[in-house]
DNA sequence: CCTGGTACCTTGTATAACGATGTACGAGGT
DNA sequence: ACCTCGTACATCGTTATACAAGGTACCAGG
């Protein structure tokens, strides 16, 4: 039972964890991907691993949502800084305007138990 | 733009509509598929077409978090009312829980917006 | 007889999370 | 020299799901 309760979360994540990424890159203004990972590693469901987060940033650089910087490093291989780009913020509004909105009707429903 | 949005809705539904769905049932207390339908495209995030919710319902049901109990109709085709378990009860509360958990991760990141 | 509403179901496509795996760099220990 | 550890990026294969499109069947009214 609780096999399929992980399976769920794992669904629940797609997508969600993008607005997570997007609106974590804006209230830091700039941020690399390894550090992302361990930022987001505290918040509540922001638990991801290297595998997850490269190809979403990915995602988002070649849908011109985030821009990218390289920038060497003293100690280890280059970082690649992540920051949202116009669009992206455009973007990220209408996503969390939408989450609003699909979240007030789970509220609704949820409220009503018999 | 908007193309991307759309696709992106898409993922955000996948394991929400799951407990959309479920909450509907309890709410009702007893419902069959076409009238969930209905019912739900009222609700903000509800719109759904039966080719998304008939699959949906059976994999509850193999789960077992779900029964089905069969009813002939006097005009149309009989109807296959659903109505939760005890295990269905539990994991919905499970699956409230987490998604409180996840949302307020998400509020908090983006409460701090620069 | 045909249309339209009810009611169920299946198939194919596209997408994303995630573990596993790989590459590469620098610092410190033995 | 060698190894290990932490940093930092990237890719591959598996699996699960939403959704449109299409299919079946029943009943009533024109």
């Amino acid at each position: 039972m609780d096999d399929h309760l992980t399976a769920w979360t794992v669904q629940v994540r797609k997508g969600l964890l993008e607005v997570l990424v997007l609106n974590a890159l804006r209230s830091a203004g700039e941020a690399y991907g390894y550090d992302l990972v361990r930022s987001l590693a505290g918040h509540p469901g922001g638990d991801l691993g290297e595998g997850t987060l490269y190809p979403l940033l990915s995602r988002l650089r070649l849908q011109g949502l985030v821009a990218t910087r390289l920038v060497e490093s003293d100690a280890g291989p280059a970082r690649k800084y992540y920051r949202l780009t116009p669009a992206g913020e455009h973007t990220l509004d209408a996503m969390n305007d939408h989450l609003d909105t699909v979240l007030a009707g789970w509220k609704r429903l949820r409220a009503r138990r018999s």
